[in-house]
This record gives structure tokens, sequence and C-alpha cells, in this order.
DNA sequence: CCTACCGATCGGTAGG
DNA sequence: CCTACCGATCGGTAGG
């Protein structure tokens, strides 16, 4: 009979993919290593290697699971109620609280996608695109006169995505601004920003 | 007498610059080698220690010149005459034209500081932030209830740089929105974004 | 004795 | 789950 896994096999899984999580996004995928992923988790390359088949897989495993929760965020908020002001405000503030829950994992999913594997990278670009698109369909019913542009309200979300994934670069939600408050701020530029748009 | 210079000595030095900045954007500085640098220039390795004395040196160098363009900008529009609002919309435009026009030094600027020596990143740092305070006080100067809460205005100040900084990661400058359309729809957003503003 | 550059190789460390 | 290693490539420097 095999040999059965060990009782804490995905509780060691999940706090080696933590922790390189933090790692690559304090010092970038390429600046890493897993000799210091190793040292940081107190065991051996060996044991790390045992648990993900290469550093590629490992990158894969921290973005993976991140863009899925924000790809939920979005599948829950299309099947919900409310006027698009109310959906688009939902959306920021959900998107804010999965940010600073994962923040490392945030990081890194925004700087180190070229480091992933091709058929990798193109599954976690397709997610992506989900998200973008539904942004998109978010701020055309805010704004319906941008709908009219599409590359004109492309561009727009594209600056919305600025605001609230640039948070990643230097936001501290135990600062000074809540991550509510700091989601309403932004709610607030983009509801405000977009009111006044007119044809060009 | 000693021998002189060469005579494109600047000019080979600039073209170094130039490909590591390519090469950095691309690949990020710890992908990037001095082995590939030097093969995309066309020459030895020894030659490009001829001209920078380290890989960290070339960084600075990609960097250095570029935060004192963006400095300059704001330096320029602090001796200018004119509205808040008025104000607000030429240094959006000027920092988008500037960083279209240096698309691989910007990228770099914001995504590999930390590979800096500390003496040369806390030089850039001090440079950044006094961008940052100019957009700070830009900002109040377009909404005066936002100046009251210096939190808030900080927030609101970071917010904005990430517009404008994240269109690294999206933007094309030969696509469907010319730089000056998109500085035009980021002002837009910023102007009435902050129109609104009031006391939390 | 300077600057300009080459081919070859250094000591260390990466992922595996 | 560890120690002991590998082929390769890293940033940087030697002699000429």
């Amino acid at each position: 009979m095999a040999r059965t896994r060990a009782a804490d096999y995905d509780e060691r899984r999940e706090a080696i993919v933590e922790k390189a999580a933090e790692l690559f996004a304090d010092k970038g995928f390429e600046g890493a290593s897993i000799s210091g992923l190793a040292a940081a988790c107190n065991t051996s390359k060996s044991l790390i290697y045992h648990y993900y088949t290469s550093k590629e897989e490992l990158l894969y495993a921290v973005m993976s699971s991140h863009i899925d929760d924000l790809l939920d965020a979005v599948n829950n908020l299309a099947i919900a109620q409310g006027k698009p002001a109310e959906r688009m405000s939902a959306l920021i503030h959900e998107f804010m609280s999965i940010y600073v829950g994962a923040a490392a994992r945030q990081k890194v999913l925004l700087n180190d996608l070229r480091s992933l594997p091709d058929d990798r990278r193109s599954e976690i670009v397709l997610k992506q695109r989900s998200v973008i698109s539904a942004m998109d369909r978010l701020l055309a019913g805010v704004q319906p006169a941008l709908a009219k542009d599409k590359h004109r309200l492309r561009a727009a979300t594209m600056l919305v995505f600025g605001m609230i994934n640039w948070t990643s670069n230097w936001y501290r939600p135990k600062g000074p601004v809540s991550p509510d408050e700091l989601a309403t701020l932004a709610t607030a530029l983009i509801l405000d920003g977009t009111k006044g748009y007119k044809d060009p």
C-alpha cells in the first residue's frame, strides 16, 4: 500500500506559497531565490521542490488563487441588483478589500506576469480580461456617453484600474486612511469624474 | 599629451543606457543580464564596464535623467501662471508626453527602484517626493476642501498618480487613443472627480 | 603612461 | 526531508 500523504500536506503547501508570495512581492520573482524561500520557511530547497515542481509553478500558484478571487468578485456582482453607481461603489470596495487581504499576491500578479511560462500566463491573462470587461460594462452603465466610443471607454477603464492597482505601491491599510475610506474616495473620483463626460 | 577621449564617447554611453533601459523595462533589472545587454549592443561585456562601473550604476543612469525630466516639468509649472485647473491640465499633459517619449525609462523607474543601492535610491526617492508634493499642492488648489485633510489629500494625489503611472502597463501611443486624448480624459476625471468633494 | 577595447576567464551562486 | 552535488550562467576583471 502506498504511503499516506502527510497529514499537514495542505497546510505546508499553503504556508510555502504564502511565504513565496511575500518574497516575490519584496524582491521580484527574478530577484528572489528558492534557497532564500527555503531559508525563510526554515527548511531545505528539496522540501520546496517536493511541493512544487519548479519556481515558475510556485509563481503560478501565487497568482492563480488570487485572480480567481478577483474573478469571483466580478461574477457575484454580475448577478447582483442595484443602480450602476451603487454597483460600481460595491466593486471598488470589494477590490480594495481583496487587495488589502492579499497585498503580496496582488503585487506579484501586477509585477511578475512576464515570468510565467506562456501557457500559464495566457490562462491568467484571460481571467484578467474578464475582470477588465466587467469594469468596461460597469463604467458604460455609469456613463452611457462613454459606451459610444469603445476605445475611450477602455481607456477610462484602465485609468480606473490604475487608481486601484497602483495602491499596491504606496497604500498602507494601517495608516491614517482606512481601506473603506480609500475605496470611497476612489469611487467618488470615478463617479463624479465621469459624470461630466461629453462626446469629444 | 594624453590621448583624447574617443570622439563618440558620449554617443556610445548614451546608446548603452538607452538599450539598458529597454532591456530592464522588458525583463526587469534582475532578469536582464550584462551579457544580454552587450549582445544587444553588438559589443563585449568589457566595453559595457568601460562605460559604467556596475550594473547598478547603469540602473541609476537610466533612472536619474528621467526623474530629472519629471522634476523639471513640475518646477517649470511652479513658476507658471494660470488657474489651478489649467495648471493641472498642463501638468498631466506634460507628464503623459514625457512618459510616452521615455516609456522604457518610466517603466524602469516604477518597477526597479528596489534594486538601486541605498544612497542612490534615496536620492531618487527624494526627487520623487518633490514631484508628489507638487501634485499635492496642485490638487489642493483645484479642490480647497481636500487641503483641509492632508491624509485624504495625499491619498487623492496617489490615486491620480495611479491613473497616469499605470499607463506604462497598458497604454500604446500608436493605438486608437492619442497621448493628448488620454491626458484630456485623465484631466477630466481628476477635475470633475474632485469637484464634488465634501468633507467626510 | 594614457584611453579604448578584445577574448577569455575569474569566484560565487542560481535552479534543479 | 537532508547533504551533496551538476551544468549554466551570473556580475565583474584579468592580461595584452
